[in-house]
DNA sequence: TACGCGACCGAAACCGGTTTCGTAAAGCCG
DNA sequence: CGGCTTTACGAAACCGGTTTCGGTCGCGTA
């Protein structure tokens, strides 16, 4: 191997990479102190450590990661698996989502490794090899579900990691990190709305119910009925729903119903648009005839006519405070007290009206 | 800081991960001929080399990469800076590319590290730090412009880096990996499609000129006039178009031109979409009064009506090609050889067909 | 004035590997 | 059968940091 490596700085410019003891050297220090006092040792005077800081500072050092990992066991790193195996594929918020995590990991001096998988197996078998190769510190888990595996995978390996979502149902996770859009309250707020322009009957159709998000946003649709003072009719629940035809079939079957509902309640904008495709199909207009709702927010449901009411997540700033929420828990945090909830933003377009006056 | 580390494992199971020297000493050797033999040394016998690679791959021995990387410089990590500036994010091509990006580098033992930028200043400032900390051997570079800063920065920085896409129009850009799908040969089979089909004028929307597939596409439909034997009318081509709106006013300014043409070739699906807005709002219909040809291969291009004609391409295929060539090259392969050009695949739609009879 | 105690820093070991260098044993050759 | 190469491995330095362990110095106290 020939002897390149930093080194290209032979000729002009990029200056040979400053080491610890090169820093060491200027100050008439040795290494062992620089770096207590760059790492807030209480040995260490203060004029000392100000010397050291000013010092690395005006030349430019800023340590090499593995290298204090071989000893620390810590490289800085956070890790996201991208599930390919997911129905929805992310959509297009993975870019506004990476994003976040992106600029806010960078801001901390961080980094963000990503790795995906197609199964549960090929994740448990990625995430193993990441912490084997100490190539992340701890991990990001986008999606829950409401018994998720990854949980329990990575506690049995005490991995610290944050939750893109809760798990388990409603229960008040204990001692687990997350972040999390209230899409329950958001669907009671449709409802609450819905209820307002007049509406008696109002459908939901909901994800696949393996999915914790799923649970919630169902659970707010009930709680908004309860709310309203209206009845939950299950014939007006549809769930395991993930895409745009299933939308639309479960937009035909529930207007098929004897006593069919004004107004359809979408957990995700995806599915939503089906019932575009369906009021085509029959002739009603959405807005008019059928009032629909979801929840997403993405840049689709402004394109259609009329434009999708929504509730908008933003992905972006989800990303930022998931790995805010990591780099806390890494720097020793208490997982129970990192957990947020924001609310999501409403966005009315023009597919929500009152009922017709003779249905 | 407490005596954790990895040694969970004081319970059970967890088997504390296994060393060098834990090898060295289940095989009566040292750590140096051990080290030798797994990285292929000439002076091991090759009876050792077997019995150390037999032992290590039974105790499930894996090198720590950054406890290499302290020697070699070397993390095993290619690195991805997406650029959340450019004016089509990625769309919902990311998770594929993605997917296969990190699917091909699991498989050779690397890991994918990706930042992001909002900025030029701000991609080199990220690009320095990756490099500084070493946290990234090489990088992919997405989205190639006509003249690429990053590909200036890099070479002068001696990095190894492999391109989506070319750079220089169409120069041979000699000594530069790139991997790109050829959009001149779809746009010509395209212009050929048309042609066949009776179209006689043809008009084409492009993306901004500063991006090289722009170029090359545009190139592409020219090409393929001439080679119709259709001369080349520039009132008939529309640059710098980014997004559905700047194609449905592409659209509206091509029709509304004293001889309009009967056919559209759009570079890019998301843009094409604006035609069928124009298209309803003029009642037209597209296919009949109006063709449509683009390039991508969206999905939302399969939903519309009618579904459109488009040259599909795998981004999950580019992902894992470019990061196959980033491995190669730096192991070592020469860039002048790290060169690839597959074909689009063309989806046929509904919304191309014979030109109206009187126009 | 002798003693004890913090405050502060240096010396050296250590982390998990890689690479250089030296050398004993085996093979070659006449 | 002895000298000269090879062959194949061990010993030790090294990479860029962190952490442990002492030891010196100044100062308050008995």
């Amino acid at each position: 191997m020939e002897e390149i490596r930093d080194t290209v700085s032979q000729g002009r410019g990029a200056a040979r990479r400053v080491r610890i003891s090169d820093l060491a050297e200027a100050l008439g220090l040795t290494k062992s102190t620089v770096s207590r006092a760059l790492n807030d040792y209480a040995d260490i005077a203060p004029e000392t450590r100000r010397r050291v800081a000013e010092m690395a500072a005006q030349m430019g050092y800023a340590p090499m990661p593995y290298a204090q990992a071989v000893r620390t066991g810590r490289v800085r790193a956070l890790g996201l698996v991208l599930e390919l195996d997911a129905p929805d594929r992310y959509g297009p918020f993975l870019a506004d989502f990476l994003g976040g995590i992106t600029q806010e990991a960078t801001l901390e001096g961080w980094t963000l490794t990503v790795a995906s998988s197609n199964s549960r197996e090929e994740m448990e078998a990625t995430v193993t090899r990441l912490l084997q190769e100490h190539k992340v510190d701890g991990f990001i888990l986008p999606r829950t579900m409401v018994e998720d595996p990854r949980v329990a995978f990575l506690r049995a390996k005490h991995v610290p990691f944050v939750l893109f979502g809760r798990v388990g149902h409603g229960k008040p996770d204990p001692d687990l990190s997350w972040y999390d859009v209230d899409g329950a309250a958001a669907m009671r707020a449709a409802v609450a709305r819905l209820v307002g322009l007049g509406h008696k009957r109002i459908g939901f159709v909901g994800p696949p119910s393996a999915y914790n998000f799923a649970v919630l946003r169902r659970e707010g649709y009930q709680a908004g009925l309860a709310e309203a003072g209206i009845g939950f009719d299950p014939a007006l629940e549809i769930m395991e729903v993930s895409d745009r035809a299933g939308g639309a079939r479960a937009a035909r079957d529930l207007l098929d119903l004897p006593d069919p509902p004004t107004a359809i309640l979408y957990a995700t904008d995806a599915t939503a648009l089906g019932a575009y495709d369906v009021a085509r199909e029959r002739g009603l207009r959405i807005g008019r005839e059928l009032s629909v709702i979801s929840y997403d927010g993405i840049p689709e449901g402004r394109m259609v006519d009329p434009p999708l009411t929504s509730f908008a997540v933003d992905s972006r700033h989800a990303g930022e405070r998931l790995a805010a929420l990591l780099i806390a828990q890494l720097r020793g945090a208490d997982p129970a007290s990192l957990q947020e909830l924001v609310q999501a933003r409403l966005e009315p377009g023009g597919s929500d009206g009152p009922p017709p006056a003779n249905p």
